[in-house]
DNA sequence: TTGCTCCTCACGTCACGTGAGGTGGC
DNA sequence: TTGCTCCTCACGTCACGTGAGGTGGC
C-alpha cells in the first residue's frame, strides 16, 4: 500500500503519516524511492492513534514502541517503566475528564443565563442641560434660542432651537436634528455598516487585533488629561472605541456625537443607552453643526476602512478644527494601504466618486495642519498579513498599515 | 498591580500574560513604560481562563471579548452569534468528553491486561543441527568432533566439542562456551549495559530516533538479499536491531551471536527465546571463535556509544573478516563525535585505556579494508542536537554524527 | 503524452517558553 | 550602589499543514 491509500485508510493527512515516519513511529520499507506500507505499519498506526487518544506525546509513543517492540517486556525493569507510563496517563486522563465535566457544567450555566433576545427598552437620554450654552447658530455664531423645551432630570428631551437669522433645529427624543440631515446613511457601501457586526463579519481577526491595539494607543493619548471633565467630540465610526473605553473615562465628560444619518445615530444611542453618559447626539452635516467655536477639549476619530474612509470620502477637518479649543488634543486611528492597492481599485468600481489618492494619511495630516493642528505624532501599530483578506474588497498579497496618531495645535517641536 | 504579581495571582508565566496583552485580550494601562493591572484586567483574565477551559482558541476569545465588551449584546445578530459560539463549543466539549471516557476505559483494559511480572519461562533453544558442520577448530581449521550430545527437535542442547590438537568447548543449555570466556562483561562502564533499558535511561530521545532510523537503513541494506536463508553473524550490541527486525527477516536464517560474557549472552538468549529462531550463541573472544572460514553471508554490527565503542575499545575486524564469505555484505551503525570531544575525555577518566583517536569511523573503515572489505558506503543519518546530552558522559554543546554503512569485498567502483 | 501520486525541503501555525540585551524604579 | 523586576525582540517548541520544485510509475 502506498502512502496516499494508507493515510486515507486512517483518515489522516499524508503529511501526518510522513511526520510519524520521520519520527520513527512508522517504518514502511522503501521500494523505488516510494514507501510501501504493510500489515505491521497498520498495526503500528492503530497503536499510534490509540496512544494519542491516551494523550501521549510523540516522544512518549516513541519510547513505548521502543520498549514494546524491542523488549517485549522481557525485563522486569522495562515492564515496570511501561506500566508506570500507562498508569500515569490514566491518572492524568481522569483528572482532565473531571475538569472537563466541571467546564461543561459551567458552560451550560452560562448558556442558560444568556438573554434569549435583546430587550427593546429604549431608555433614551437627553441633551445635558449644561451643554445648552454651547449650542450656537452655525451661520451667525450667536447662542441659539430654545422654545417648547421638555426636560427630565436636568436633560433636554425635546424642543425647538432657532436663531433670528432663520436657522432652526428640532430636538426629538434627546437628539438634535439639524436642518440638513438624512434619515439613513447617504453613502451605503456595505450592509452592516452601522453595526458592530461589521467588524466581525468583514474584518479579519488580525486586523481587528490591530484596531484593538490602536484603540488602546488612543486611550493612552487622552487618559492622562481626564482629571477634569472634558468635552469630547467624536467623528463618526468611533462607536467601537467608545464602547470599549467610555467606562474608563471621566463619568462627567460630555460627548458630542454627530452623523448625517439619523438612523445611524439612533443605533449608537441604543448601544450607549446604559451607563447614563452625557451625550449630545447631532444629526447633521459636519459643515452645519450648531456648536460654539472652541468648545471641545478632545477630538477622537476613526478612519478605519469599511467606514468613513470609504463612505464619506472626506476628512472634514476644516469643519471640526474651529470647534476645538486651542489646547485641544486630537487622536485617531487610520488604516492605509501599503502594498498594491488593488482593493482600492475594486472599491472604486462600487463607489466611483471615491478618490483613493486623496484618502491617505498625508492627506489627513495636511487637513489637520490647515486647521492649525501641525504638531502631529504618528505611530504604526502594525501591518496586516499579506496572506489574509482584511476587507471584503481585499485582494491577497495586499497589506494595510494601521496607524494611531495624535495632534495638537502648533508645529511639532523637535 | 505589576505584571509579575498579576501573573503569579493566576499561576501563569509572565510570558503568557504578555501574549494575552499582545493579542488584545488584556488591556493593562502603561505607566512609565510598565503595565499596570487593575480590577478590569482581573475580570478579563478570569474570563480568558474560563473560555480556555471551554477549549476556545485565542482568536475565538478575542471575538467573544469584542462582542461582549463593545456590543453588550445590544444587537440580536450579535447575541445570536455569541450564543451560537457557546452552543457549538458545548457540543464539541461533550463529544470530547465521550471520546475521553472511551479512551480511559480502553486504557484501563490495557493496564489490566499487562503482565504483572515477567514469566521466568526459559524456553532455551539449542544450536541448529544444520550448523554443526561449520563448527571448526580455531587453531587447526578442521571440523570439531562432538561427544555426549543431547538433542531435542533437531537442536543441540548440550555436548562436548573437541579437536585432536587439544582444543575443546562445552555446549550447555544451547550455548557454546569457548575455552576463554567470561562469566560477566569484562569491561563494565555502565550499570545497565546489557539491557535495552540502557537506551531508555542513558540516551536522549533524539539520539534514539537517529538510531532507529539507522537500523532501518541497515535493514534496507540487507533485506533485498533475503530470498534464500542466510548465515548472519552479528557483533555484540546488535540486540536492539535484532529485536526490531528479526521478524521481518527470513525465518530460516541462522544467526551467530557471540560475546565474551556468558551473562550478556544469557540475557540476549532470554530476549530472543520466543519465535524459534535459529541462533548459535558463542561465549568467547572474537579471536577464538570455533567457526569455519567463509561461513557467514551477512555481518551486522553496532558501534553506537555506551557499548562496544567504549567498552571493547577495538573493532575486531581482523577476527571477523575470515569468517565472512567472499560475497558477504557488512552493514552497521556507528556513532562519532563531530564537535569538541570533551565527552570522550570524560570517558577516558573512567576507562583510562580507552583511545578515542583510534575509535573513529576512519579507523573502522581501515579495519574492514585490511580484512579485504574496501567497497564501503557511508551514510550520515543525522546529528544530535548540540543542546541535549545524548550520553551520560556528554557535555552540552557537543554533537554526535550517527552513521549507517555497508561494505563488500573489493575496492569501491566509481 | 498526460494526469496522478509520490518525493524532499523549507517555511508557516498556534500558544506559548526561553534567553539576550537593556532600561528604570525601589 | 545593588538587586530585583520590568521591557522588547528574536528565536525555539510541538505536531503537524502548506506549498515549491522535481522525479517516477501507470
Amino acid at each position: 500500500m502506498k502512502i496516499g491509500e494508507f493515510a486515507n485508510k486512517f483518515g489522516l493527512n499524508v503529511s501526518t503519516v510522513r511526520y510519524y515516519i520521520n519520527n520513527g513511529l512508522l517504518i514502511p520499507v522503501k521500494k523505488a524511492e516510494q514507501y510501501e506500507f504493510d500489515k505491521n505499519c497498520e498495526e503500528d498506526m492503530k497503536n499510534i492513534l490509540k496512544y494519542k487518544g491516551y494523550h501521549f506525546t510523540i516522544e512518549e509513543i516513541q519510547l513505548l514502541f521502543f520498549l514494546q517492540k524491542t523488549s517485549r517486556f522481557k525485563d522486569d525493569v522495562v515492564l515496570g517503566l511501561c506500566s508506570d507510563l500507562l498508569e500515569k496517563k490514566r491518572k492524568e486522563l481522569i483528572n482532565e475528564k473531571k475538569e472537563m465535566e466541571a467546564h461543561i457544567l459551567s458552560l451550560e450555566n452560562e448558556i442558560e443565563g444568556m438573554p434569549k433576545t435583546v430587550s427593546a427598552e429604549e431608555t433614551k437620554t437627553g441633551i445635558p442641560f449644561s451643554f445648552i450654552p454651547y449650542l450656537y447658530c452655525p451661520r451667525c455664531r450667536v447662542p441659539l434660542k430654545l422654545d417648547s423645551a421638555s426636560m427630565a432630570e436636568g436633560e433636554l428631551l425635546s424642543g425647538e432651537l432657532w436663531c433670528e437669522c432663520g436657522y432652526n433645529a428640532g430636538i426629538k427624543e434627546g437628539m438634535i436634528l439639524c436642518g440638513k440631515h438624512y434619515e439613513d446613511t447617504p453613502f451605503k457601501a456595505f450592509e452592516n455598516i452601522e453595526s458592530v457586526m461589521a467588524m466581525v463579519d468583514q474584518f479579519s481577526p488580525s486586523y481587528r487585533k490591530l484596531i484593538d491595539q490602536t484603540n488602546l494607543y488612543m486611550y493612552n493619548q487622552i487618559h492622562e488629561e481626564l482629571e477634569n471633565p472634558m468635552v469630547i467630540m467624536t467623528g463618526p465610526f468611533t462607536l467601537n472605541f467608545l464602547l470599549a473605553y467610555i467606562d474608563k473615562l471621566n463619568k462627567k465628560n460630555i460627548y458630542i456625537i454627530s452623523d448625517p444619518s439619523k438612523k445611524r445615530l439612533e443605533k449608537i444611542q441604543a448601544y450607549l443607552s446604559e451607563g447614563n453618559y452625557n451625550i449630545v447626539y447631532l444629526a447633521g452635516e459636519p459643515k452645519d453643526l450648531p456648536i460654539k467655536e472652541k468648545t471641545a477639549d478632545i477630538f477622537i476619530d476613526d478612519y478605519c476602512t469599511v467606514n468613513s474612509l470609504f463612505t464619506y470620502n472626506t476628512f472634514n477637518t476644516e469643519n471640526i478644527a474651529p470647534i476645538l479649543k486651542s489646547t485641544a488634543t486630537i487622536t485617531g486611528i487610520f488604516s492605509s494601504y501599503t502594498k498594491a492597492p488593488k482593493g482600492l481599485i475594486n472599491f472604486k468600481k462600487i463607489q466611483p466618486e471615491f478618490k483613493p489618492e486623496k484618502m491617505t494619511f498625508a492627506g489627513l495630516k495636511y487637513g489637520w495642519e490647515q486647521g492649525g493642528f501641525g504638531n502631529i505624532d504618528k505611530k504604526t501599530t502594525g501591518y496586516t498579513s499579506k496572506n489574509e483578506k482584511d476587507y471584503p474588497q481585499d485582494v491577497l498579497g495586499e497589506q494595510v498599515e494601521v496607524i494611531g496618531y495624535k495632534a495638537r495645535r502648533g508645529v511639532k517641536r523637535r
